[in-house]
DNA sequence: ATGGTCGGCTTCCGA
């Protein structure tokens, strides 16, 4: 089973590139964030027309995630236990296939320290709490999607330059690394444990001509899901294409 | 040298 993870940064701007992208990936589910679209606005018949089944988690103009499966889902939850009321929408969850997955889009939380630094570890502590019970229930597990998270010096091109970012903050590491820690594998730094693992550019100061990225869309897998790891990637060349999204996608292989 | 660039029901905000 194929499960893949993209930052789309709006699903209207990027709708000819995501298709394309989608023919290729042979993916089974498809994390997406950042929809930017309200549910009753997203082009469902151009995802529909080509197999897929969609759940939407989406609002106006900003955030929004959702899955794409081969199948239709089963126990769809929108929004973090203890965060339903949440009017930004950030997390989605369904089964596929008898493995749990879910797309997050994390909080920036810039500017640090602030109110949204505040928002971000909130929404990192809730999450924590959710992914403990996950990792209790000894089923397969992938959390997949944009963590908004650098986790280590190497996975950015200059550490000296993210400092104080609230993107690379210890104690952003730190919450994050609470995460990791109860028991998953970030499936992508297994898989590039060295240079080449970046996932986002940003659009300004040349930053994809220089590689000047960093990595911040991850894939954590449960002990369950983590068995049956074949293979995980990055798809790095969709930076370089026209309309590109400032992320690209990330992808595991579950045996 | 404090720039630059995207997307969005846009004239600023979030990233």
């Amino acid at each position: 089973m194929k499960i893949a993870s993209f930052n789309i940064n709006g699903v209207k701007a990027r709708l000819p590139r995501l298709l394309e992208w989608l023919e290729g990936c042979k993916a089974d589910v498809v994390c997406l964030q950042e929809l930017k679209s309200l549910d009753e606005n997203f082009p469902r018949l151009e995802f529909e027309d080509r197999g897929w089944h969609l759940e939407l988690h989406g609002q106006k103009g900003f955030n929004g995630v959702a899955l794409l499966s081969r199948a239709p889902l089963h126990d769809v939850r929108r929004g973090l236990p203890g965060m339903e009321d949440d009017p930004q929408a950030r997390y989605i969850e369904g089964r596929h296939d008898g493995v749990l997955v879910a797309s997050i889009y994390l909080p920036n939380g810039n500017p640090a320290p602030g109110p949204k630094y505040d928002y971000k570890l909130d929404f990192m502590e809730h999450l924590r709490c959710h992914a403990a019970g996950l990792i209790a229930s000894e089923q397969p597990v992938v959390l997949a999607g944009d963590y908004n998270v650098i986790p280590e010096n190497s996975d950015c091109y200059d550490p000296r330059a993210w400092e104080g970012d609230a993107l690379f903050l210890p104690q952003t590491r730190a919450a994050y690394n609470r995460i990791v820690h109860q028991g998953w594998t970030d499936a992508i730094r297994l898989h590039h444990p060295g240079t080449d693992c970046f996932t986002f550019w940003d659009y300004q100061r040349g930053s994809w001509e220089k590689d000047h990225g960093i990595r911040i869309d991850h894939c954590l897998l449960s002990p369950a899901a983590a068995d049956r790891l074949s293979d995980a990637g990055i798809d790095r060349m969709e930076r370089g294409r026209e309309k590109a999204s400032d992320h690209v996608p990330v992808w595991i292989v579950l045996s």
